[in-house]
DNA sequence: CTCTGGCACTCCACCGCTGAGAGTGCTAAT
DNA sequence: ATTAGCACTCTCAGCGGTGGAGTGCCAGAG
């Protein structure tokens, strides 16, 4: 991705960090004479330009317009975060706010991942998104069929990860009385052990061990059970903090900051964004233009898996401006995500 | 509310209605000249002052400086929606996009409700809120402990209206083997036909028909009927299209949109805006400072109760820049929730 | 060869000024 | 009561000048 795959030198490198630094802190372009004032570099002004000149011609830097100081490009961004040592720890002051936040039990699991979103962007003072952890594999411990008024019944699933799965099926029109039992307890014995997410296709393969008569209603709960993918996909997560897009790309356009808050709304492209932070484990970090949203060119974007053990479960992230603090956000991403993760696990999730 | 009780001439209210109009459309001070110009009135410029001057007095409209034209204070703005002809009509296109929307059979309730907030948002381009149908009225059909790994259970209850409710239940320590079954088949004896909202009091004062030894249990049942009250309100509601606020509140200053945004993420704040939309029924405008809020001063709200038949079941409703278009939006928040209502009644809620 | 002091240059941000334009309020005449 | 006319006020856009920050380059020192 870097055209320029060459490492800095170290001289050159230090002067990198400094701007980003600077940058970051001020929001203001950095010059050469507040590097080596602020930054003890032990050079005079004159070599730490020619040092800018440099990074500007690798694509590390830029300036706004001639006799202004230096911004980083997303690619020296990019640089900064590569080359962060790996241990950066939290403030002592924010670590234990998680901590604090994690000790208290809490049972209700839309709410607890409400609140881990608000955490974390009070944490980072950017947006936060918290998805709600996959429990397709799951297995199920209870299945049931509940008449409704109006000739439909609520399929109900409760699995041993205490998710609760409800959907209406509308019943076909010749249910007899005792019917609606049977075809529950019949999918009870079918489907105790099975992973949710292979609901649909056990009831369909296994109908036959049951009355034939059944089989329309069957068919119906199998359908039911297969709609739950996308509905999950687009309800099951937790956003937090939107309005701190708006201070952060503060004096630039209203119209960048409209498209950023519109592509939060999204949950498709949401979706997206998160995907890969749940392949690849750990933390990652996209910055600017490295996006695959064209909506969010000017935003960073700092993800993280959760989960209990190996297996990831769910995602969540920041999304503020690529003149963030990278060290912290990426820490309390970090943070928050294994805190999450050993909370599921207390959950027997 | 407003300080002058006394109906306007004819003249001055046709004028007030053309500055309003005219206000609305083009984002810019009225003056005395276009209006006579754009609205026919008969009269000159001059004549149109004074009643200008004499509608500034009244404080029904304002001028940003000496020599700007007129802008609708918020009192301008009451006096033109409280004068408004009732039946208000969308356009046909409109229309028959809302019937179109709600032709489509929808059984997942929470998308429908979702849903229902894009439509609300694009049809009158502005963050658009629909809280989910109170359900604590409806009758329970159906309760149920279900065992989970880790000294838990699942506790769930399934009305008549198709809601399910589910809590996790930590289990004491000395639950015999049956203990859980027979606990759960005398709450559904116990329940069966309750209102939910009754459901904690009725367990509690009838656990003593039940086996003395399930007390405990049953008492940790109840309590788990009665969390979901505070958390519901937290939870049950759709926000769509917040990002027309930024657009609304174009020109003026970036922290004023922070705020509204920021308000809108506020749940207990957006509740209690929208609480009143409830009690009264119809459809209800809060211009500007009449908000309760004062992060939306610069804001209006226009809302709706909506229900099956005569009792509301919820409310819903939009929030933009006091400079709307109060015709439209009122008619689309009345048809909007109107066409709830009856959805929400074919699904027998 | 690297570093540095010096210097000329560029560009932005700020300031004050000005003229045009829009809209008003007032007054006197109808 | 209405209106034409007029003086007044205020905003806004454009303009030129100035100060300052920061640069690039060059020549000389180490």
């Amino acid at each position: 991705m870097p055209p320029e795959t060459e490492r800095l030198t170290d001289r050159r490198a230090l002067i990198l960090r400094a701007i980003v630094s600077h940058y970051v802190g001020t929001g203001e372009p950095v010059g050469s004479k507040v590097l080596v004032e602020r930054y003890r570099l032990g050079v005079s002004p004159a070599t730490v330009r020619n040092e800018m000149a440099a990074l500007e011609d690798a694509g590390y830097i830029y300036q706004p317009h001639t006799s202004a100081g230096r911004i980083p490009t997303d690619a020296g961004y990019r640089y900064f975060v590569d080359e962060m040592p790996e241990g950066a720890r939290l403030p002592a002051a924010e670590a234990h706010r998680i901590r604090q936040f994690f000790v208290e039990p809490r049972w209700e699991l839309e709410e607890a991942l409400r609140q881990t979103a608000a955490l974390l962007s009070s944490l980072t003072n950017h947006a936060a998104v918290v998805f709600a952890p996959a429990l397709d594999r799951s297995l199920i411990r209870h299945v049931e069929l509940v008449e409704l008024p109006g000739g439909r019944a609520m399929l109900i699933a409760v699995t041993d990860t205490g998710r609760v799965e409800n959907h209406v099926v509308m019943l076909p029109e010749d249910v007899g009385e005792g019917d609606l039992l049977a075809a529950s307890e019949g999918m009870a014995t079918l489907l105790n052990g099975v992973a949710l997410e292979d609901a649909a296709v056990t009831v369909r393969e296994r109908s036959g061990d049951l009355p034939h008569h059944l089989g329309p209603m069957l068919r119906l709960a199998a359908d039911a059970f297969d709609s739950p993918a996308e509905v999950k996909a687009h309800e099951r997560f937790f956003l937090e903090g939107a309005s701190n897009i708006v201070d952060e790309t503060k004096f630039s356009d209203l119209e960048s900051v409209r498209k950023v808050i519109s592509a939060l709304e999204h949950r498709r492209l949401l979706l997206e964004v998160l995907a890969d932070a749940f392949s690849l484990g750990g933390v990652s970090v996209r910055i600017g233009a490295e996006n695959p949203a064209t909506e969010m060119r000017l935003c960073s974007i700092v993800t993280a898996s959760y989960g209990t053990g190996e297996s990831a479960l769910g995602s969540l992230g920041i999304v503020g401006p690529t003149r963030m603090d990278y060290r912290r956000t990426i820490a309390a991403v970090h943070e928050v995500s294994s805190h999450l993760g050993q909370m599921l696990a207390g959950l027997g999730i």
